[in-house]
RNA sequence: GCAGGCGUGGCGGAACGGUAUACGCAGCGGACUUAAAAUCCGCAGGGAGCAAUCCCGUGGGGGUUCAAGUCCCCCCGCCUGCACCA
């Protein structure tokens, strides 16, 4: 037999060119099937895919195609998150239009993504910079403003004083502008805010119903939204007032009152401001506490210090106590009200400034078991559970109790209430960038902020921009904001600021469902038919902001009558990164993996010949030059080689590091499978017929439920299994029917993770129809179980024997059988068997 | 510091509380070849033994159980997220 090498690279856009001619993946809504929207987070089109990318699309590729093959009306649709700041930044440098940029980056990363078969709607694709798509976010921003969900005020923004701009968080390094070198300012500008806080308690609890969701992801995003119960009150002034009568604090531990010895305030507290205009000695300690900064490194060694103000105010249940009044750099002044009090017994900062500046530690809350009287704090806080202690009427109370206790006798006294308080922020959506949807507002002397009228949307861009000199280009356009109020008629200015760019990602997975519509976001029924996306796959550093905001917008959308439903993704998947070995030169110098020769066990430049060290293995990045480009792999290997390596090698939710050992690997296994279906002679007879379908119908069984589960290396382990049992029936000529029924078999359970080559096989066994069309195949239930069995046997736990076992077998008889054994009976050195344990069909432990 | 995850051969990883190391990568031996590549067959946790076989083995230490990689307690190490949130 003529044995033809598979020529990878015709066949694979042959068939991919034959999806795309038969539009065999573009779907529209069918009430007559069921629906499945699995949705790969779209990519940010920086240039060219990275392997994060390729490991995304696989992931969902395989999904799309799977539930396609169960018979579901599948949704798989791609599109670009265009916005952003490597645009302008890529404008800056090389003297380019960020729009040029970016669509010449989707030209060439949709190509690439065309290479690696995916089972997508191109006719769905969307583009979030095109003003058909960003119009409607427009329209959804006009209609939060009507319906309160967003508002304006100050906010402090990173000024860089040389670039005369503002500059995104991840501008700023070490303080400084990252072009510039400046050091940056902090600077009030009013800014746009979308009310999340409205949803914080509705987010909570939604996320926590979200089963499909990795408990990880979870309680990220608990903790982001971070709930807590707790008191807020006002403490009266003894003596001297500062801004206002009282000073307003807010505590979790109202319980711990009577063991307060301090009142804390922020350096950025009003009270703070009002002191330091007056007194140079606050004012410098002010500057002092600013001068530290708040980052992670300052804030883990930063000493706690405090100033004393002189201020005192009354305890609010003992007669005639005071508490003096510290500023305090350790207290954050956008959490709370900006000013505690603290109790250094049971709160360990406290503990470190009480100590400090010697101020009472007393316990209040006595841990069980403890004596009261001999109780003391050192340089640790008690912070668990215990009885009340010290406290008056909290005596003998536990910490629940005089929680609740302690809040309403503050209540019943007028003195303040408790309080539900969120970590969560309102979500600032002004950027005063270029690349980003222009936010449709207009500022009027005589009118204030105007929203624009919506038969005037979209509002676009200008595009004859300059990137040369400093400041945000479109307030720099010497016309574009120049406009008629719409309210009064006279000259207005437009607003300037364009919308963060997780303001697109937020609602594009409606968008996708009602693609072409013109008039609105989309459609509601169509939204109602596809949404909420069933499987949403992607990387977990969008864990918190992406996916919070996402959800938060589809209640806001709900609230605007847009949709009926409040969460957008029913189940996500988090996948790992891509890792690979790092390589560096005697100069210390990374390297890339393709500038390196292997000689023996070792690796020198291919160039130089110089010796090459090995590092450790990191995520793939450019700076580390640790990076393979996808485009070669697939060019070299294919898509499917691709596809099989990665989902083979590691479970989808851990890291995968790439080796060139790994893609060679499957690489050998598609040419195997190749031969197989290409040698196989479907005329043999004999053979164990019967255990063979019997392996083809338990790897459809298995192979199904580990696709269920995304263990997907687990079910190429399976496909693997069953591929080297049936090139032994092959190789043995046996029975030709069976070994047909396992080969078609094989190629419709291996469809969905490489399309290209089952689909060719498939072709080759003589199939006139598409397997893509092919249904998914079901296990023969009577085939999967067996009439014998193989059953361990133990004695004392340790195996002894094992021995094969007619199915459901009496238990005395499995037991004579065990018995009879001469490893078994050699073990038990002629001792009676004490007891004797079958678990029926696997098992036998005889104690001895 | 808080929260979450992980720890199994040389490596990636399998294992409803029930035969630990499936499947693969790398390795070793052999076949084919002038040779290599490709391919095929075989070996392969550690230790002892000619062998049958036996002992030890899932980061460490305890425990529950007829039986523990799996469940419980304590400890060690690595990774991720958040971080002075009162």
């Amino acid at each position: 037999m003529t044995e033809h090498r598979y020529n990878v690279k015709e066949t694979e856009s042959r068939w991919q060119a034959a999806w795309a001619d038969q539009k065999v993946f573009e779907v529209t809504e069918d009430p007559s099937k069921k629906k499945f929207y699995a949705l790969a987070m779209f990519p940010y089109p920086s240039g060219r895919l990275h392997m994060g990318h390729v490991r995304n699309y696989t992931l969902s590729d395989v999904v799309a195609r799977y539930k396609r093959a169960m018979g579901f009306n599948v949704l798989n649709p791609m599109g670009w998150d265009a916005f952003g700041l490597p645009a302008e930044n890529a404008a800056m440098e090389n003297q380019t239009h960020p729009a040029k940029w970016t669509y010449q980056n989707i030209a060439v990363m949709k190509n690439q993504m065309k290479m690696m078969g995916l089972a997508i709607d191109w006719s769905r694709e969307l583009t979030t910079c095109a003003a058909d798509y960003y119009k409607h976010e427009q329209k959804f921003f006009l209609d939060f403003l009507k319906n309160g969900l967003a508002y304006q005020k100050e906010a402090f923004v990173n000024w860089d004083p040389v670039e005369n701009t503002v500059l995104a968080n991840e501008q700023v390094v070490d303080g400084r502008g990252w072009r510039s070198g400046a050091l940056v300012e902090r600077r009030k500008l009013k800014q746009w805010f979308l009310k999340i806080t409205d949803f914080a308690d509705d987010l909570l609890d939604g996320v926590r119903e979200l089963s499909g969701w990795p408990e990880k992801v979870r309680i990220m995003q608990e903790n982001w939204i971070g709930k807590s119960q707790g008191l807020q009150f006002r403490f009266e002034y003894d003596g001297q007032a500062v801004a206002g009568d009282t000073l307003e604090i807010y505590t979790t531990r109202p319980d711990t009152l009577f063991g307060a010895s301090f009142v804390a305030i922020s350096p950025d507290h009003p009270v703070s401001a009002e002191l330091s205009a007056n007194n140079s000695g606050v004012a410098d300690f002010v500057t002092q506490c600013r001068a530290i900064g708040t980052s992670e490194t300052a804030v883990e060694t930063a000493e706690k210090i405090g100033f004393d103000t002189g201020l005192k105010v009354k305890h609010p249940f003992i007669k005639g106590a005071t508490l003096r009044v510290f500023i305090a750099n350790f207290v954050l002044m956008d959490y709370g009200t900006g000013a505690i009090f603290g109790c250094p017994a049971h709160d360990q900062r406290d503990l470190d400034f009480a100590r400090k500046y010697s101020l009472n530690v007393i316990p209040v809350v006595i841990p069980d078991g403890e004596d009261p009287k001999s109780f003391a704090v050192g340089m640790e806080a008690y912070t668990g559970p215990g009885r009340l202690y010290n406290s008056d009427f909290l005596n003998g109370m536990g910490v629940d109790e005089a929680k609740a206790e302690a809040i309403s006798r503050i209540e019943k006294a007028g003195m303040g209430e408790g309080t539900t308080l969120y970590r969560l922020r309102d979500w600032g959506v002004s950027r005063q960038r270029y690349w980003g949807c222009p936010i449709p507002i207009i500022h009027c002397d005589a009118c204030g902020v105007v929203p624009v009228p919506e038969n005037d949307l979209p509002i676009t861009l200008p595009e004859d921009v300059h990137f040369s000199q400093p400041g945000n280009p479109i307030y720099n356009h010497p016309t574009w904001k120049n406009v008629d109020c719409p309210a009064c008629g006279k000259a207005a200015q437009r607003e300037t600021d364009t919308f963060d760019t997780f303001f697109e990602s937020s609602w594009y997975q409606f968008r996708y469902c009602d693609p072409q519509n013109k008039e609105r976001g989309f459609d509601k029924d169509k939204v109602a038919y596809w949404a909420p996306v069933d499987q949403y796959i992607g990387g977990v550093e969008h864990a918190v902001m992406h996916l919070l905001y996402a959800r938060f917008f589809t209640r806001a959308l709900k609230k605007c009558g847009y949709l009926n439903f409040d969460e957008p993704f029913t189940a996500l998947f988090t996948q790992g990164m891509v890792t690979h070995e790092t390589y560096k030169d005697p100069a210390g110098k990374w390297l890339y993996p393709a500038d390196l020769k292997r000689v023996g066990d070792k690796f020198v430049h291919a160039s130089t010949g110089e010796a090459v060290t090995v590092g450790r293995i990191e995520k793939m990045s450019k700076s580390k030059k640790n990076t393979v480009d996808p485009v070669e792999i697939l060019e070299t290997y294919g898509a499917d080689a691709a596809r099989l390596f990665i989902l083979s090698d590691s479970p989808p939710e851990r890291d995968l590091e790439w080796t060139e050992s790994g893609i060679e690997g499957a690489w050998k296994y598609l040419s195997r499978l190749w031969r197989l279906v290409m040698n196989a002679d479907f005329n043999g007879k004999g053979g164990d017929t019967e255990a063979m379908r019997r392996k083809i119908h338990k790897t459809i069984h298995d192979m199904t439920q580990d696709l269920e589960k995304f263990h997907f290396n687990k079910s190429v382990a399976r496909l693997r299994e069953l591929s080297n049992a049936l090139e032994d029936f092959s190789a043995a000529k046996h029975d030709g029917a069976t070994l047909k029924e396992g080969c078609e078999v094989l190629l419709r359970l291996m469809s969905p993770l490489i399309p290209h080559i089952a689909e060719e096989l498939w072709q080759v066994m003589g199939h006139k129809t598409l397997l893509v069309d092919a249904k998914w195949p079901e296990a023969d239930a009577g085939l999967l179980a067996n009439d014998t069995v193989t059953m361990a046997i133990q004695v004392n736990g340790k195996l002894r024997a094992t021995v094969t076992l007619p199915k459901d077998m009496a238990q005395a008889d499995a037991e004579k059988a065990a018995l009879g054994e001469a490893g078994v009976q050699k073990a038990m050195e002629g001792k009676p068997a004490r007891k004797i344990i079958v678990v029926p069909n696997r098992i036998i432990n005889v104690v001895v």
